[in-house]
DNA sequence: TATTGTTATACTCTATAACTATA
DNA sequence: TATAGTTATAGAGTATAACAATA
């Protein structure tokens, strides 16, 4: 009779509750280092490896290429990423962190390091690692590309 | 020797890329029903339930007031909620859904089962379940609210 | 004065599409 | 023509702070 609907929480929406609490709370740290969750994200995903072209981060990041240049942008300006010209293509160059950037990955690090303890230490251990083992489960079902590849 | 950090990706990072995928393909969909994710959000808020104030509302939302404010503005053009003036203080209004808005609600809540369906049918049962209530331990230990209280 | 809510302002994030330079 | 990348434009989402009306 009635049609109210089943309003029970779906997964996503629980997901994006919990993911937006953590998120929210690493944004306020990384601020304080003077970079956004997204430079982070570019930042980590630059660590450790040749440069790249934007394109091909683009790919890894899921995001576009216009959104790439953007953000490469303002990563440039603040001086934690270097642009190579490519030398065989003059169309191309490539990105990769400079060294106050590589410098920075790992105070950034910690900042993600601590955060994450402080907020899933409402956990036991092995939620933590079940939780883990099934969000592992689900990027690589899903081809999610884990940015910072490890 | 080395300088390089255990980039061994974080719970809130990979929290963050599995929530980033389930919202993004739900956005979507529910953009095909003209409504946003946060418009989704606000309107299950509103489902089956008294109207409420906007500071009320944005309390249980997490959200500022004036986030509140601009979020309605918008689901008010389209219909789907109302405002109702205080009778006491002339200050205050509420808001409710529009018949509009609750009839959408329902439609709006099946598109967030068959994308939760699709997107999670890479888990078995026992693992959506455990995931399910390793979230709403998180939430409840963090007393984030579940805005649509069921 | 304190509170309710709106509005002004600003910035991040992101997409689409037009554009430039090169290939 | 096709590709690499930038830029222009736009809109969501959100915050802070100034403001108007009322209490």
């Amino acid at each position: 009779m009635s049609s109210i609907p089943d309003l029970t929480a779906h997964l996503g929406y629980l997901l994006r509750m919990v993911s937006n609490a953590v998120s929210q709370e690493f944004a306020r740290k990384v601020a304080r280092e003077g970079v956004t969750v997204a430079e982070w994200v570019m930042l980590r995903a630059l660590f450790g490896r040749d440069a790249i072209t934007p394109t091909a981060l683009a790919g890894e990041m899921g995001m576009t290429k216009g959104a790439i240049s953007k953000l490469a942008e303002r990563l440039l300006d603040k001086g934690l990423i270097e642009r190579t010209d490519n030398a065989t293509d003059k169309r191309g160059h490539s990105l990769s962190l400079s060294p106050r950037g590589a410098d920075k990955v790992p105070i950034l690090a910690a900042l993600a390091d601590t955060n994450d303890a402080a907020f899933f230490a409402v956990l036991s251990g092995d939620q933590r690692d079940h939780l883990q083992g099934v969000l592992r489960d689900i990027i690589g079902k899903h081809g999610l590309t884990v940015v910072p590849v490890d």
